[in-house]
DNA sequence: CCTGAAAAGCCGCTACC
DNA sequence: GGTAGCGGCTTTTCAGG
């Protein structure tokens, strides 16, 4: 999207912090009115800006409160290889967050699971599939913040 | 909450992949009446299960694509000393994400900016408010996998 | 063309069976 | 757990700047 301009930056922040606000309090602390804020909502959400509206779980009700980072070192950094390496990773659930990195870690996994011995599972599950040179794991002990709010 | 069914499993996992879905959409694909769906909707917003209902925002689309993670290792390990850590990295906003370690990396950050320069800002501040051993920055070049679903 | 007001219709919510 | 009605919110339409 071309224009962002601040009333559309405080409405993106007023979403992301709670989408069940109705537009009627959104226009209000925005100061426009009801039908330009659904206007610009709207547009936000056909240009993609806002992504999807997404209800979030607390993991500790759901037994799912242990967060492991894995770091990858490839043997393989063929295009061919990355592809598949990839979609086998994308596809297993408890992968919540996956990216390329720079420097000497190749990949960085946040894994979401109940438990250790969980968490061992997914680590078979994914050196069955794939040929790795490095896995290492590190656990965290304690979530001090966890937001999907961005920085506006 | 004490008893998380298969029916509200279903249900959290239509919520957290898309929390606009109207209660009947809902209610016919877990097979009960909208009336049941919604108390049991109700009962897991309650119990804190569903913590929260936001927008996600395309990072790339409002110009904060770059991730950053920083590994911290801490001189100071006094309760005292890490509270004011705590409240000082929890307040800036960059920070999206902030665990505690095991291993030999004490914090782990997940900060989401628009540029390196951009990080180098949020760590200026971050060293300036704290006195800290050991900061590294990892940069991610490209993400894989985002997602705030958890595997039920 | 964009904004604001007001009408229409849908859906969440409640109360009752 | 089901049904029906009310109320509020989203969405559309229309008039004015």
């Amino acid at each position: 999207m071309e224009n962002i301009d601040d009333t559309d930056r405080t409405i993106l922040r007023l979403l992301q912090s709670d989408s069940s606000i109705s537009l009627e309090s959104m226009a209000d602390r925005v100061s426009i009115s009801v039908n330009t804020c659904w206007r610009r909502v709207k547009r936000l959400e056909e240009a993609g800006v806002v992504s999807r509206r997404v209800a979030l779980i607390d993991p500790e009700k759901v037994g799912l409160a242990q967060t492991v980072f894995v770091a990858i070192r490839t043997r393989d950094h063929s295009a061919a290889w990355l592809q598949r390496f990839a979609s086998a990773v994308q596809s297993i659930p408890e992968v919540v967050e996956f990216y390329r990195m720079a420097g000497d870690v190749d990949y960085l996994l946040k894994v979401q699971v109940g438990s250790v011995a969980d968490y061992d599972r997914v680590y078979k599950a994914l050196i069955a599939k794939v040929d790795l040179a490095d896995v290492s794991a590190t656990f965290a002990m304690e979530c001090l913040k966890n937001t999907t709010e961005l920085p506006l």
